[in-house]
DNA sequence: GATTCTATCTTGTCAATGTCTAGATAGAAT
DNA sequence: ATTCTATCTAGACATTGACAAGATAGAATC
């Protein structure tokens, strides 16, 4: 990707708004959310303090907008999976939980909400835009849907939600001890999803 | 409780870890996760700014006793709740999400690695026990348990879970508006719940 | 080409924070 | 009475977020 040919001014950057996203990103997987300060970013991306003001007007709305990449890259991840059967509901849980996973800190960045602005619509968008890929799994979307349809896709969603927190977290720690020796995590997931599925053709 | 009767001198304060304690988890309440400094605690407290020290070596050491408490708090709730059948065991789900709901703030904090202290044993002590509460539900301890009863203990947890935490971000105000009209939370916890044991049923 | 405009940066400042240190205080121990 | 020490107060330092003043450089205008 020619953005390293960027021509960089002392104050004319080019396109600084996005690197300090990549610098924040950078940062994030680097050392995690704690050191993810708006100088940190400027000291990684070779400006002064100053200077991301002009691109982000404060520390929430950088987190915000970089959470909403990650929602986006969700998004695409989901997008691969076809959730037409249970078998590929499970492969929509697997996906998220995979990115989870494979993302760990941007993914605790999006779910958290105490630093990030619920008002900053760029994040909405791309949070309901992974959101809706999710709640396809398992039903096509419903004119006027029983509470026990919205049971089943909010089941579906909570049960791969707390799977990747936990996870992530190290609460299922134990789980994996008390379990057959080279239990992955994506083996202990499709036992959980197993657990959960049922046939959907009686109701 | 007469705690209140303690006699406070400037240099001995007579109980001033329990103090700070609960000066925390009334910043915590009032304003949230973001203003829970070391500072804000003492003024609460009425003390100087050194004066935690000499109680928590720094900020992660006062949230994860903070944390610890909250998990006590938790053990207790879902103490009241026999999970000996599956009616009760839904009872156990419900006792834990309106726990979440009750103590919003701290359920976060409860949960928030980051901030907290992993080494610590008041903590991890605490935490196990809840645990330990939560994952009785649905099955008595097992020896040499397989794969899909263990994948049954984690769905049990990890959709009640991922229902508080979805539901404390706010995440279900979409289902909700295609939901009945005057639907609780509670209400539709126990839809997410049936549908999970429904599952159960059918295998 | 000169001038003006303005987006984009640098530099500095202030208040707040976490952490650490020196020293004061007051209750316990001798 | 003296000493010890747990427990506090007060201060200092580095870092942070946010804001402001002003410098810079490319765009727009004449």
């Amino acid at each position: 990707m020619p953005k390293q040919t960027i021509e960089k001014s002392s104050y004319h950057h080019g396109d600084l708004r996005q690197a300090l996203l990549t610098s924040a990103e950078t940062i994030l997987r680097r050392e995690g959310l704690q050191s993810l300060t708006l100088r940190a970013v400027a000291r990684e991306a070779g400006v002064s303090h100053g200077a991301p003001a002009h691109h982000f007007p404060d520390l929430a709305n950088l987190l915000s907008e970089l959470a909403a990449v990650g929602f986006h890259r969700l998004a695409a991840e989901l997008d691969k999976t076809d959730d037409a059967t249970i078998q590929d509901r499970m492969a929509t849980g697997r996906a998220y939980v995979k990115f989870a996973i494979e993302n760990k800190e941007l993914f605790q960045l999006m779910f958290q909400s105490a630093k990030l602005d619920s008002s900053n619509t760029t994040l909405r968008n791309a949070r309901s835009k992974a959101i809706a890929r999710l709640a396809k799994s398992g039903a096509v979307p419903l004119e006027a849907p029983s509470l026990a349809q919205l049971g089943d896709i909010t089941a579906n969603w909570a049960v791969v939600h707390g799977f990747a927190q936990l996870l992530l977290d190290g609460r299922l720690a134990t789980i994996f001890k008390l379990a057959p020796e080279g239990t992955t995590a994506m083996n202990l997931l499709d036992a959980v999803l197993t657990s959960v599925a049922r046939a959907r053709k009686s109701r």
